[in-house]
RNA sequence: GGGCCCGUAGCUCAGCAAGGAUAGAGCGGCGGCCUCCUAAGCCGCAGGUCGGGGGUUCGAGUCCCCCCGGGCCCGCCA
């Protein structure tokens, strides 16, 4: 309806030669009454015409085909505005129609995939908020892009190549014969904090005796006693650890040393093993998980170095290998504006000598032992990505990593391949209120942690209203929870700081996963009681203000999924669904449906069929369990 | 110092891509509603110089410039 409603009023402004046009999703409700939609078009055309704004919309409307505008009834031009009145009853059927078979804002297959690589932590120490959070904005995209007709490959990339891994596992060579006990991430999470914390404590001992060094000791000793305290054995068995025998066991695992390899995957396979329960728990699965070893052991970095040095960009210190941007930035367009940088702001900043304060002239890859970095093997990941099959891959990566997408995309670039193939989904941090988190120092609230929690709520909550019979508390207390975090972590737009409060995850009102998740409840409920769900009924009797005004907002639902694709915001969705809950929560407290008269009771039941079909869409887009009872 | 991001009600956030028709939610505060499809709900009241200042425009929370406040990045860490 509105994009041929806009394509119409371009046609007729294009008739009369102007070069103006509108974009469908500027087609905007009139406030005035329901069955309106307006484009301000008489203000945009009226200078050029030299016209007033209500005799240019006019104009322009004289020149409009309404036989071409689906659903149209009658085109009425006022302040400025050329509205469309739509024809409610047909526009009606049509959207409850498509809501309650669950087509509606359904993409049609496309026979094209593509990637979308989140979480991607390093295993090194149990999930907390932060990485749930890019999870849960990572597992949703892949959903939307689902739904929108692509096939979806969900990728992870597991970090085992770096220091922090070689930490852990020189950590655990120490203490080989103890078993984990508990829960495995968060056992080796102790491990690695306990490796960290020696080997601080040594290499500030080797600097100085400074106040500030001592202070920073005492920091340390602090988590050693901690975790003294939770795993004594750990403590006991990690007492004396080398900078040395860290990078050691680092060269020799990318080499592939059997015995190394063995170390190495135990402690990273593990901790993984940790990861995905709580994430399949989440509901969040992968379908391929890829190692960054193994992009050095089968060549990906090999054939990554040969093309770069094919492109002539390629440096080198001994063994350190850089990509020399400052050369690549001044001779090559695509890399300029990659870095969103023009020829003459190159040459300008060239000769202020601060061209390399915005951008680093060399992109390390390697480090001058020839081991690989973490950027080297993004950069072997990207090309390894690019003959995957896949048409773009999205990237959900933490904004305090954007320069370093950027340099990837770069690379990717001068080894021929169209950087735009790689899109850097970023988001910001979560911050817990009152608590300071650190991986290193083994502080951190895990997501294992918040989501026991939060069940734990719940079912005091269930137990207080005794609505439910035992069997059923263990699996909507599961599902509440997890409504209940995924939405506080995804409901706030990517690029603003997540403020978390454990009161907000365990707020369970408006505004919530749980707030949603009851109103979908409460339509299925209704549908449930009615037994039969009549295929057809008379939808003009959907005329009081609030069943209009949520026929409409089920309307919306396509431009909302489709605007959450474009603008790389999955929040949208969690908005949408909110809004569309309160506005079914204030029908549902106004608006019999079972025990209204037969032909209003039909079309209150289509009416309901359809939210619950939009809110379950929804629903399923953010990644939140649907409930049949709660 | 440079680059990027954020700043909207006491608090947490929508609205900014595509400028339009009276700035919206939730929480918190105050006051109401369960013989009726689940009260995890609903209704009402109070609460705003849209960080500040310029500019563009018939029209700016939305676009441009400057400034202020906060965050992140500027590693042979990831």
């Amino acid at each position: 309806m509105k994009s041929s409603f806009a394509e119409e009023v371009n046609r007729g402004i294009a008739d009369i030669g102007v070069d103006v046009r509108f974009n469908w999703l500027q087609v905007s409700p009139s406030p005035r009454e329901r069955d309106l939609f307006g484009l301000p078009v008489g203000f945009k055309l009226a200078k050029k015409l030299s016209m007033a704004p209500e005799d240019a919309a006019r104009a322009v409307s004289e020149r409009i085909d309404r036989s071409k505008i689906a659903y149209s009834d009658d085109i009425i031009v006022e302040d400025g505005y050329i509205n469309l009145k739509v024809d409610r009853v047909r526009l009606f059927r049509d959207i409850l129609k498509l809501a309650g078979e669950e087509m509606l804002g359904r993409g049609e297959t496309k026979h094209e995939t593509i990637m979308v690589e989140h979480t991607s932590v390093n295993p090194v120490h149990p999930l907390h908020v932060g990485s749930g959070r890019n999870a849960v904005i990572g597992d949703s995209f892949a959903r939307i892009l689902k739904f929108l007709g692509w096939n979806v490959r969900r990728h992870y990339l597991v970090n085992d190549c770096n220091l922090q891994v070689a930490i852990l596992a020189a950590g655990r060579s120490l203490i080989k014969d103890l078993s984990p006990t508990g829960k495995v991430d968060h056992w080796y999470g102790l491990v690695y904090a306990m490796a960290n914390a020696v080997l601080e404590i040594r290499k500030l001992r080797e600097e100085s005796s400074e106040e500030y060094i001592e202070e920073e000791i005492r920091d340390w000793e602090d988590t050693i006693e901690r975790i003294r305290k939770v795993a004594p054995e750990i403590a006991k068995g990690i007492t004396e650890l080398s900078e040395e025998k860290v990078m050691d066991l680092l060269k020799r695992y990318q080499k592939g040393e059997e015995d190394v390899k063995i170390l190495f995957r135990e402690v990273a396979g593990s901790v993984l093993r940790g990861f995905t329960e709580t994430l399949s728990r989440m509901g969040i699965t992968y379908d391929q998980f890829d190692w960054e070893s193994e992009l050095i052991w089968e060549s990906w970095v090999n054939k990554a170095l040969s093309k770069l040095e094919e492109s002539g960009y390629l440096g080198r210190e001994g063994n350190a290998i850089y990509v020399d941007l400052r050369r690549a930035l001044k001779e090559r367009e695509d890399i300029r504006n990659i870095f969103g940088l023009s020829y003459d702001d190159v040459i300008r900043l060239e000769r202020e000598g601060k061209l390399d304060e915005v951008v680093p002239s060399k992109f390390y890859l390697t480090r001058s032992d020839g081991t690989w970095l973490y950027t080297g093997t993004d950069v072997a990941y990207s090309l390894y990505k690019t003959e995957m099959g896949v048409s773009r891959c999205y990237n959900v990566i933490a904004t305090e990593q954007t320069l370093e997408q950027k340099e990837v995309r770069a690379s990717l670039s001068l080894m021929g391949y169209d950087p735009d193939f790689l899109v850097h989904l970023a988001y910001e941090m979560v911050n817990l209120i009152g608590i300071k988190m650190s991986g290193r120092r083994a502080k951190y609230i895990t997501l294992d942690d918040l989501l026991n929690e939060a069940k734990e709520k719940v079912k005091e909550i269930l137990k207080e209203r005794d609505l439910t019979s035992n069997d059923l508390i263990e699996e909507i207390s599961e599902k509440v929870a997890i409504g209940a975090l995924k939405y506080a972590l995804i409901s706030v737009s990517p690029t603003k700081v997540v403020q978390f409060r454990w009161e907000r995850v365990l707020d369970l009102e408006a505004n919530s996963g749980p707030f949603v998740q009851y109103s979908y409840t409460r339509a299925y409920s209704i549908l449930q009681k009615a037994g039969s769900i009549p295929r057809d009924f008379d939808v003009s009797l959907l005329n009081s203000e609030i069943e209009m005004a949520l026929v409409y907002k089920l309307g919306e639902f396509p431009e909302k999924v489709y605007s959450a694709y474009a603008l790389l915001r999955p929040d949208l969705i969690s908005q949408y669904a909110n809004d569309l809950a309160s506005l079914f929560n204030r029908f549902y407290e106004s608006h019999p449906v079972l025990s209204a008269p037969n032909g209003y009771r039909d079309a209150r039941l289509g009416l309901v069929l359809g939210v619950k079909g939009v809110l379950g869409l929804a629903l399923d887009l953010i990644g939140i369990p649907r409930l049949e009872k709660m």
